[in-house]
DNA sequence: TAAGATTATAGTACAAGTGGAATATGGAGG
DNA sequence: CCTCCATATTCCACTTGTACTATAATCTTA
């Protein structure tokens, strides 16, 4: 349900169309929050629905027409809403930690290596994150509102990764 | 989609009713993996239908009949194929986080309320994995295969807790 | 230079997965 | 007497995933 005070979100900062949204969810908001560009699509028919956005057309000649969405008083206030509460950690699924604790059931070897293709995998996130916390750093003024947060939540995945990446290395330990 | 393997393994540890089947959802794999009892019986369902698993009625006088789940052959190398699959990580969710990525526009303490209210809650969950973790050291015998495995996914829980009590401390500081 | 990839833009259709809540029942426990 | 436990299921609405479709311009590569 987090989908759709995502997308308001990002109206907060301004304008945009659909493919404005998509983007900022497959580079800014990937790492917690993923979805599908149909889905953009849908839920933002579904804010205009709601009048919690409204939609203008903007002609272009070289290039597809830009259906521009705003967000509403409306929109905003049920945000800030969203914003101020405090929800369950719900959204938990990790289908890496699934197949460990069955991983019993499969050769040593394979649980190994599957192990290291974690650690590989978490150590280019990292390295991306990493980058995306530079850049923040570098590019956003210290005065902006938003660059705290925006540089906690970077942190985040840079602890987190490293934190993978130790324990799937003490897992190895363990298992050998 | 993983939600029908995590049945299928744990079946494979033996045969389960689906209320035993939702009982480890909510306790052993909650922290990984959550599902609804409505979801848990659909899918069991399902995968008689597909032959992953077969049932029988089990009378009781007292209590409910049972339906009681086996995995059948086919069900298994379905498992094992999931099993030693390598899937990017999808599923990644985390509300708490898009909020902070927008916290921005709202009250630095407000913000910093719900880090706390982060912080309570990890020290919680941290709790309860300490637990489960020193339970599966204490009761499961150590040439129990899968001994290291549960051991290391409770690590990971903890491992995980701490890593977020530590982000959200240093990220109080940096809004101070 | 022609064919192919990419970018910017907006969707649609259908299938599958999820969440939330409700229903039914009889025994045991407080 | 009321609630909890064990047990199974159903309904409906909503969310998500997967894949496909369109178009015109510009950039890449053989």
């Amino acid at each position: 349900m987090s989908l759709r005070y995502g997308i308001l979100g990002l109206l907060k900062f301004g304008p945009k169309t659909g493919y404005d949204v998509n983007a900022y969810f497959q580079h800014s908001l990937s790492f917690f929050w993923k979805a599908q560009t149909s889905q953009i699509y849908r839920e933002l028919n579904k804010l205009e629905e709601a009048e919690y956005a409204s939609s203008e057309i903007v002609v272009q000649y070289d290039k597809p027409n830009r259906k521009v969405y705003h967000i509403t008083d409306k929109g905003s206030e049920a945000f800030m809403q969203w914003l101020n509460s405090y929800e369950e950690g719900d959204e938990l699924r990790d289908s890496f930690l699934l197949k460990m604790f069955f991983s019993g059931f499969r050769d040593k070897k394979k649980s190994i290596a599957a192990l290291e293709h974690y650690i590989e995998t978490a150590e280019n996130e990292l390295a991306l994150a990493e980058e995306e916390s530079s850049e923040i750093q570098n590019t956003i003024p210290k005065n902006n509102t938003h660059r705290k947060y925006w540089i906690a939540t970077s942190q985040y995945e840079i602890m987190h990764c490293k934190m993978k990446i130790e324990w799937a290395e003490n897992t190895i330990k363990s298992l050998m």
